[in-house]
DNA sequence: CCTAGTGGGTTGGAAAAGTCAACCCACATC
DNA sequence: GATGTGGGTTGACTTTTCCAACCCACTAGG
């Protein structure tokens, strides 16, 4: 019996291990440089070069030297990175209602507002609650073991 | 120097863990028995036992017995749970993006469409892409090293 | 010149987490 | 009586993570 393909699945393998998403927080953050995200983070210096080079190698973030001598590098989310956005946003939004006390983050739109999102339907416009979808499995050669 | 105090770490201190989000996803699926689970996320049968555990004392997923001799039980989302299918959908999104050929699941939404998420704000109604925003700290005794 | 600090790492060893295969028990089915 | 299912537990093994220390090239201060 194999896994059931997924997209969740395969996004999880980019950006799913431990600091992963807190490094590209960071940078989403405007925090570029290496020794910033481990104190922003708190992640152990080791495991973040590890995964800065597994993001980089993925797509999702770009080094940029700023400095030769002695070498110097900056990291930026890419396109990829930077569509992770919503991700971040609603993880945050939930953490805010169901994992934290009180909210420790103001995220604010360009209409000059506190940004609340909201999930809608493109073909609808209705609101996504979650509650309200079902999921159907596209690849035809794999079963359920419900 | 502390970490920075985030939503975005606390909501991963949940369901950050390797296979906690792929368990969630198979409950939001409608998949509620652990073999099933086991087989769909192929994740080791221990591992899951312990992440059950661990999403159950977080309030995100409730045990429910349906049957005596033995005993033997059901998971299902809590509305806690239940609101995390919009950090499912936005990350199956991007993972049909950026990390798969083929996307692999199908979401309808109630409105009879193949569901496409868009994110908005909630105060102007406006797209939200992500690139158009700012990161405010709350906690003031925070200082960010830059 | 000497010292301290910064940026971006690497290294080594200990502790924690994950993986795998096997086992268990209570029932249901054939 | 044998086989299967559901929901685990156990023990041995491997892999990750963590932490503190170290390194090197440069800059700034006195």
């Amino acid at each position: 019996m194999v896994p059931r393909p997924c997209s969740v699945q395969a996004a999880l393998a980019v950006i799913g291990e431990k600091w992963s998403l807190l490094a590209v927080r960071e940078l989403a953050f405007g925090v570029h440089r290496f020794d910033s995200i481990v104190r922003n983070t708190g992640a152990p210096r080791d495991i973040l070069t590890n995964r800065l080079r597994r993001l980089e190698s993925a797509g999702v973030v770009e080094k940029r030297q700023y400095s030769e001598h002695p070498p110097r590098f900056e990291y930026h989310l890419t396109e990829a990175g930077s569509e992770l956005r919503p991700v971040l946003l609603s993880l945050g939004q939930w953490g805010d209602r169901w994992a934290v006390d009180v909210p420790t983050v103001r995220f604010e739109h360009t209409c000059g507002e506190a940004l609340e999102l909201v999930h809608t339907c493109k073909a609808c416009g209705g609101e996504v609650t979650g509650r309200d979808l079902k999921a159907e499995q596209l690849t035809s050669d794999w079963t359920s073991a419900a």
